[in-house]
DNA sequence: AAGGAAGCGGACCACTGGTCCGCATCGTAC
DNA sequence: GTACGATGCGGACCAGTGGTCCGCTTCCTT
């Protein structure tokens, strides 16, 4: 327990890493054209404290995509709904993957950037797992007899981050039309899809 | 139209290549570890041989990728059912998914090693556009309101190779039991599977 | 047989993630 | 305020990668 608090030259070295690091990914195309190196001169402290205090790259990014990600965890653990604990989980499944889409969208370079972390599989993260054991615990919830992990990892496995950016980046599909897919997919695999209707194609 | 044949030691050394590193790759179980380096050696050829032959390292893999895709593709195109044109698409598809995911589950190294290649997305390669082209074409032939582009890329999205390794390699899912559970999904998402209430036009 | 084209090979290069350790900075005890 | 040990810093350094280059060998053609 005695965790001493770190000294404040490297809290402050910390951030400035962090927001350097945002910064380059923003700004850069292809995540692997940021370095490590880079990050260090721009946020003006040398590699080695990089290290020290993210471990290596993997952790560097991990703990970026933790610190966005951490707003919708929290809406989605104790918010109000359709994304909180309260609602149903035939509103919450989609809401909960309509939220996970957007944060992709709002986030491509960082999620590509972590899933492209070739040396570990992207399945065996904590904020992965968070994910589809609360999709999965949802699914079981609902009548149906496909297995509701495999359903979990295949509803995940569409909002993968290079899918996104295929689809939204590359052959430029609006946000709305990619949100409304992905709706109408989940809808389709739930079986709450509205019968015959007018569905307007666009 | 001047298509001079190679001359016949280059051939030897590609074949030469092809065969090593593809050892290479079913002998190691992190794709990186195996270095182009490492592949000319056991070839017993020079490094220079290599990029001559493939370009680079991607070219490398999708080379042999292809290769092995290549007896699964013909099936496909010409083959009896239900993999072969024949095949109504109610049939066909959950087929088609079947087939490409028992080839991953035969070459995960492979195909974890093409997908591990982070420079370009797996989105952007021929072999992929093929699957998806035709799997889109057959859900176009398949009465129901989501979009079939989209619906493609997800039930491609569900036999990714590096989910197919955490599945089969990781938690030890067994073979059949996750060709059972993609099977199970696929019917859901087409309507086919037989359902106790409300059935649409199926 | 001879000449030129095609191909070979491995030294070489640029660059990466990651380590290391002398030195500056900080928090604390007096 | 000062002294002092612990903590953190920084950038030279390292191992190892994909990829290039060019003198030399092998092959094919005539």
């Amino acid at each position: 327990m005695t965790e001493r608090r770190p000294r404040k030259d490297a809290i402050r070295n910390r951030a400035a890493v962090l927001a350097a690091a945002d910064a380059l990914f923003a700004r850069c195309e292809h995540p692997e054209e940021v370095t490590m190196a880079g990050i260090a001169t721009a946020a003006g402290v040398g590699k080695g404290t990089l290290f020290r205090a993210f471990g290596d790259r993997t952790g560097l990014i991990r703990a970026l995509y933790e610190a966005r990600l951490e707003p919708v965890r929290t809406t989605v653990e104790e918010g109000p709904p359709p994304l909180g604990p309260a609602t149903p989980p035939l509103q919450r499944v989609p809401a909960l993957l309509d939220a996970i889409l957007c944060f992709k969208l709002d986030n491509r370079h960082l999620a590509l950037a972590l899933e492209q972390t070739g040396a570990d599989s992207p399945y065996r993260t904590e904020h992965y797992e968070r994910w589809h054991a609360l999709l999965r615990d949802l699914l079981r919830r609902i009548p149906g007899p496909a297995d509701s992990g495999f359903t979990a990892h295949v509803l995940l496995a569409a909002t993968r981050a290079d899918l996104v950016e295929y689809l939204a980046g590359e052959q430029r599909t609006p946000r709305e039309e990619l949100r409304r897919q992905l709706a109408d997919f989940t809808a389709g695999v739930l079986g709450t899809r509205e019968r015959p209707g007018p569905d307007a194609e666009g």
